[in-house]
DNA sequence: TAGAATACGGACCCCGGGTCCGTTTCGTTT
DNA sequence: AAACGAAACGGACCCGGGGTCCGTATTCTA
């Protein structure tokens, strides 16, 4: 027996803290001004007691978006098309960047502050590595697709939060403008036939 | 003439910095344990020479990667094809991805300690919207291709630094192979034609 | 209800970016 | 050549934020 389940104060701080990063991170301004302290201060605990509960601000980080990211990790795992397992891959493959742009629009602040904390990119976290294996996966049964792996980066790398940030915060791009283009993008990569063109021989 | 050219030490001194970062950053190990200190001392020269030759970090990392990227500036503005001006659009959009994958292939810890640093992403760095717009232009040039300006957004964002140096640093992908399928996914995107598939009404 | 186990919290440490200013070097002027 | 003002030097210093430590408070167990 050794697992011990936590006390109950610790599970509510726990929560505290989370709700509050949530709201710090939400109310505007760059998420790299929301401070440690801040984020303990707002949740009325004290610092130690969130770092004991994260690690650190990238364990925080990660608690938040994984939280955050739940529900559309399970419709992508065992909901109905077209997100869910059952539909067929050229269709699947841009429902699943729809999903990952919409979630990245919604929660802007929040993906921006875990690109950015930490080791920087995003190809450290876990998520990332569950994402781009699974698009993988499907882009895979697309037929006449080569490169899988390196198509899956690259249409992931479409979707980061900064450049998303820049499009709609900086730019202005709205936010059902920025899904058909990448919409767009995706069909002219998933639906591409080889073409006479002069394909690149090296 | 309010133009007073510079003292002699002072070009000495930020030649100095600026090779000896050069050095620090080439000495593998990641870009962010490489320190303001260190470079100064490394350079023979006291922080405050530092930070008045450029700045800030963020300054001299720029200033790093204009002096490397010059040549290549160079070789798409005023250069013979395929990178130069005179290049057919569809030609010269997979030159000028190869170009700059070639350049983070060869300046990867600079270009990712760049990306690391204040702001985060590129999207603040100058020479971004220089590619971007050049890229844009170009791709404007292509009949049957909508929405330029995004696709040129993340064509780039394939070429990001932090994802070459994923692909080449931990994954083990070879140079050569890299470049291939760079090639192919930007042919994928330019080469393509609007096939039958359900195209995205709004 | 006593005692051990666990969590709390804020004072504290560390480290790195950035600043300040007394001192030195440069270049110009007579 | 000497001298003087301007510009640059450099390292001690400051500041702010992430992360730690440990005496104290709370919760669970017997």
């Amino acid at each position: 027996m050794p697992e011990r389940r936590p006390r109950k104060d610790a599970v509510r701080n726990r929560e505290a803290v989370l709700s509050a990063a949530d709201a710090l991170f939400a109310r505007g301004e760059s998420p790299e001004d929301v401070t440690m302290a801040d984020i303990a201060a707002a949740a009325g605990v004290g610092k130690g007691t969130l770092f004991r509960a994260f690690g650190d601000r990238a364990g925080l980080l990660r608690a938040l978006y994984e939280a955050r990211l739940e529900p559309i990790v399970e419709a992508v795992e065992t909901g109905p098309p077209p997100l869910g397992p059952a539909t067929p891959p050229h269709q699947r493959v841009p429902a699943l960047l729809d999903a990952i742009v919409c979630f990245k629009l919604d929660n802007r602040r929040l993906a921006l502050a875990l690109e950015e904390t930490g080791s920087g990119s995003p190809y450290r976290a876990e998520h990332y590595e569950r994402w781009h294996s699974l698009l993988r996966a499907v882009l895979e049964q697309i037929p006449g697709l080569a490169d899988s792996d390196f198509t899956a980066h690259a249409l992931l790398a479409a979707t980061r939060a900064d450049l998303v940030e820049r499009l709609v915060g900086q730019e202005g791009v709205p936010r059902e403008r920025l899904r058909a283009q990448l919409a767009g993008f995706v069909a002219r990569v998933v639906d591409s036939r080889p073409s006479q063109g002069p394909a690149a021989s090296n």
